[in-house]
DNA sequence: CCTTTTAATTAACAATATGTTAAATGTTAA
DNA sequence: TTAACATTTAACATATTGTTAATTAAAAGG
């Protein structure tokens, strides 16, 4: 009821509306070390994170100046926030055709010290070599990969620690829950690199047992096995490649084991 | 709130901002209908609707009259767009105390021509009681439960088929993957008045199966039998009633079956 | 050339869970 | 007394998982 009388009225010059809307995106990345020669990798999810500069470019002290904040800016009436994510992320990495993914709105009055300001947030998983590719090409000290085990939680501008606590806890479930594992891995992939992906955020007993996840990644139905393709990247033993493949996945944790 | 310092650095002026900030909400309900007494009740997912009105309170002709349209307002600078969700959910149906759930923001250019005006959408799930006393109280003529299954997409407000679309997918995929369940169900339930919950948005085999549905209850860690509770409201025979309790589940589809 | 090392793979078996069919239970209503 | 019926239990074949152990293939070092 309010509502429709509410929108047959408006008239934008009798409400206060927004200061602005931004769009953020917390950029994440595995890296992964290689220990040794002929073994798994050992990985670590990561995020990217920019310092804020102490002065903006007409030389005012910037606010929140010296903190850590996740890569946004404010989106134009001409296009979405995710949008606008994805056009963050190519200018601060250079990296196109990336998926981004919404994972929540950040509206409360006093987040933002500047008026009413909206934050969009989404997150983006940039494989590891391509952010490496940016560092070395534009060598902006300002930008830095913090693990998400250790990262300064007080040293972060805003509500940024709120929004990258969702934006892990979104990653989290996703890397579970749906297939973007694939975004960390190449096109084909072992049993124990897809492990070591899925490690970096659970301790689940039955993904870090080796016979049993590789006994079960070949009944998958979303994972198929590249027939006659083998590497030797991880072990001396040539080892079975599998691929991500389209299918919807339905589950319940009403059917599911406990 | 903000300081006059502040507020230099950002002038609001050099950029546009955005004509308004909705709230939007889909309200669920589950209608359940008993065919006869001693048996499980036939349950559907209903959605509800207000009308929108033909003429404004100037005698104007309104913007989409006569479509149906989710139930939403504008948000003010005081409040999130949960908390103006949950106002809303409140001054339409009088109902408190609700948990209200964001699932999505829409905010493509054109999606209102009033102007740029971001929509942040939520669901709630309402038991039926609940909305039949309102509807006792206020009988509001422009306010409609529809069953999901046979929406009348093409006379829909706005974008509102698409954030109607995106609320259904997200309430059926919570359904199975959380316990929002219980938000349809009294306190304690029998196995079958889950299971029909459940059915209104899955056909999923071995949720179906009685026998194998009413076995797997009894060992799912979030849900507990009523110790010394029967009720006969499902059948003749005293049934087993159940409840949920708080647990965390942490499931995989690397783990569960398929 | 032989031995050790190591990740991957296979095997084997007990324990657990599921799909299915059938029977038993307790109550209502005719 | 009997029929009806949702629920509950039983029973059993099949499938999946946890666990331990053995096997395989290649590299590396002597």
């Amino acid at each position: 009821m309010k509502s429709n009388k509410e929108v047959k009225h408006y008239d934008v010059s009798r409400y206060r509306t927004p200061d602005g809307y931004t769009s953020d995106i917390a950029v994440f990345t595995i890296t992964s070390e290689r220990t040794k020669a002929y073994a798994p990798p050992k990985m670590e999810l990561k995020l990217m994170l920019i310092k804020r500069a102490d002065y903006d470019t007409e030389g005012n002290p910037n606010i929140e100046a010296g903190k850590w904040a996740l890569p946004g800016g404010f989106v134009t009436p001409e296009e979405t926030a995710q949008e606008a994510a994805s056009r963050e992320l190519s200018e601060e990495t250079g990296i196109d055709g990336i998926p981004v993914k919404h994972f929540g709105v950040y509206d409360q009055p006093e987040r933002d010290p500047r008026g009413w300001i909206i934050s969009n947030a989404h997150y983006a998983i940039v494989p590891e070599h391509q952010l490496f590719s940016r560092k070395a090409n534009d060598d902006a000290a300002d930008v830095e990969l913090f693990s998400v085990e250790e990262l300064e939680w007080n040293q972060l501008a805003f509500d940024h620690s709120a929004i990258i606590c969702d934006a892990i806890a979104h990653i989290s479930r996703d890397l579970l829950q749906t297939t973007v594992a694939k975004q960390f891995l190449p096109e084909s992939f072992t049993y124990s690199e897809l492990q070591a992906v899925l490690l970096t955020i659970t301790d689940d007993k039955a993904i870090r047992n080796e016979q049993a996840f590789a006994r079960k990644i070949k009944s998958l139905p979303f994972i198929e096995a590249v027939e006659g393709q083998k590497t030797q990247r991880t072990s001396k033993l040539p080892t079975q490649l599998y691929r991500f493949v389209e299918t919807d996945i339905k589950q319940s944790i009403y059917t599911a084991r406990h």
